[in-house]
DNA sequence: CTGGCTGCAAATCTTTTGCATCCTG
DNA sequence: CAGGATGCAAAAGATTTGCAGCCAG
């Protein structure tokens, strides 16, 4: 893909596979969902190369990591700025593409020189909404 | 002491120096932090102990866990609505006590059930800011 | 060609778990 | 004195690393 050649890094196949996945990919995938998904259509595919994939095209800009799951890492292709929602129930991460206003910060952020921010809501996504509702008595 | 009985739990030395630790504690420590901190002055202190105890405190409410380090849990003793601001030089967190307007959120958040929010912030604290310009040449 | 990339296995780190023993309430 | 709590060691996961061989540029 011509797009990918001002990454400037070695367009291999596993690299391909890998930016093929998450390209307009809005699930958030963590290194073993990305690994599980490519290792059926490319069986030599290793674990360790995703993570150090992730992690160079993390380190370029390509893509973002979000820390709002403690258990484990996942990787988000959508680098502009934007907050999300986790469901308590599965865990599953949603895009939220809103603008507010914390500029309320702006008088004391203890001497801090912000760079970003990010917003996150918790909470129960509607499939989880159902099925809780469903088993309550 | 007296306001741990409300707690519920069975008051070990081990619990109490935990919770002593932890009591205005505005450091965000990790398991490990509060055990390397008691174990010196309680060597027969176990890691496990501490991860487990911290597992009870969060289930009732007591502590919070702060989802904003990939690299290990961080706890907080406030569970007041707050947010928190880290440093991507040093890694240390703060905490904002500070109202943000997140209702624009309440026209389309994903059809979610909304329990809960919390805004992180990046940047370099104070001390980072010192060291970098220091640096730059 | 050559340096970056891959893949395997081993290592590391954090967190959890099993279980016998202990001790608070 | 009973059930929850402790502490050890072992297990479980997630992520990283070392290194020999490979291949894209």
């Amino acid at each position: 893909m011509q797009r990918y050649k001002e990454f400037g890094l070695k367009l291999t196949p596993q690299r391909l596979s890998i930016l093929a996945f998450l390209e307009n990919n809005k699930s958030h995938p963590t290194a073993e969902d990305i690994y599980r998904h490519i290792a059926k259509k490319f069986p030599t595919m290793s674990l360790a190369t995703v993570y150090k994939t992730l992690e160079t095209l993390k380190a370029r800009g390509r893509i973002k990591e979000i820390t709002i799951d403690a258990e484990k890492r996942h990787f988000d292709p959508e680098t502009g700025r934007h907050h999300h929602a986790i469901c308590t129930g599965c865990k599953k991460i949603v895009d939220i593409f809103m603008d507010f206003d914390l500029s309320a910060a702006d008088t004391d952020l203890r001497g801090f020189e912000i760079t970003g921010s990010h917003v996150e809501f918790y909470g129960l996504c509607p499939d989880c909404r159902k099925t809780t509702t469903a088993n309550k008595r």
